[in-house]
DNA sequence: CGGTATCCATTTGGATACTG
DNA sequence: CAGTATCCAAATGGATACCG
């Protein structure tokens, strides 16, 4: 049932889908650590990947970058070579994802302390056992 | 500050621990929707922000919006009425998210039809019963 | 209204072993 | 070197019931 235009300007229930398809691939663990060494190198062999992205497992970084190939976002570049060699990098569409990425990155880079921070405050104030409420309450009217 | 010439060659690895750290918050299943819908409301109150983001469960909306406030991005403020009403809203750090939400927006909006059919296309791939290989092959040298 | 508490299914991802 | 395959533990999140 689609109201005549009755409520709030509505977000188009696409625009949502194609935002959370998207988060979806970018959120997960490391993928966009990958991305961001391909920025970085322009192209990567699986085990120079391997060692740039901290702390990834094999069968991880491989789910990561078959996923991104199949989204379009990677080229994987087999070499028929012994032993073999097999090149990743980023597609046009991979690339045009370094800036949304960037902004995110420049975020963290500056407002990361100002969240652990807010954490700490948050987690002390829970840890008072109570005593002093502290809460954002307002004044009845 | 830190090294000179250091960004290009190494990527620090508290950069990269604060650009984790806030992907996991921004990465899961429902906050970017939350702040998106507070970023255009201003402020929600509980059932309000339930109805706009679709399909968000009561559970995981308490759970986002607790994360979102120890982190200092959003507030909770409680009006001591009966019926009980608290309204959520964006803080100064919050409003901030806005523009690299935004910037990921936009990339999806624009280019979420390209991964959906890069899609179709490497399913597609997949399924022809491996008689056609057509994997990206470099000519041997 | 705005939550908690509990239970449970699914998903995610790490460790390990094996392969062409 | 660049993967697969298997197993398993932890994290995620939905459903439901109850509460001040």
């Amino acid at each position: 049932m689609t109201s005549p235009a009755s409520s709030k300007q509505k977000i188009e229930h696409s625009t949502c889908m194609a935002m959370t398809d998207i988060l979806n691939r970018i959120g997960d663990k490391w993928t966009v650590m990958v991305v961001g060494m391909l920025a970085r190198s322009g192209t990567l062999r699986f085990n120079e990947l391997k060692r740039q992205v901290n702390g990834v497992s094999q069968r991880m970084l491989t789910l990561t970058l078959r996923n991104l190939e199949r989204d379009g976002l990677v080229t994987r570049t087999i070499y028929p070579e012994i032993p073999p060699r097999v090149e990743y990098g980023l597609t046009e569409l991979g690339r045009s994802l370094k800036g949304p990425i960037n902004a995110l990155w420049d975020w963290s880079v500056e407002n990361g302390a100002s969240v652990i921070e807010a954490r700490s405050i948050y987690d002390a104030r829970q840890a008072t056992t109570h005593e002093e409420p502290a809460r954002r309450i307002a004044h009845a009217r």
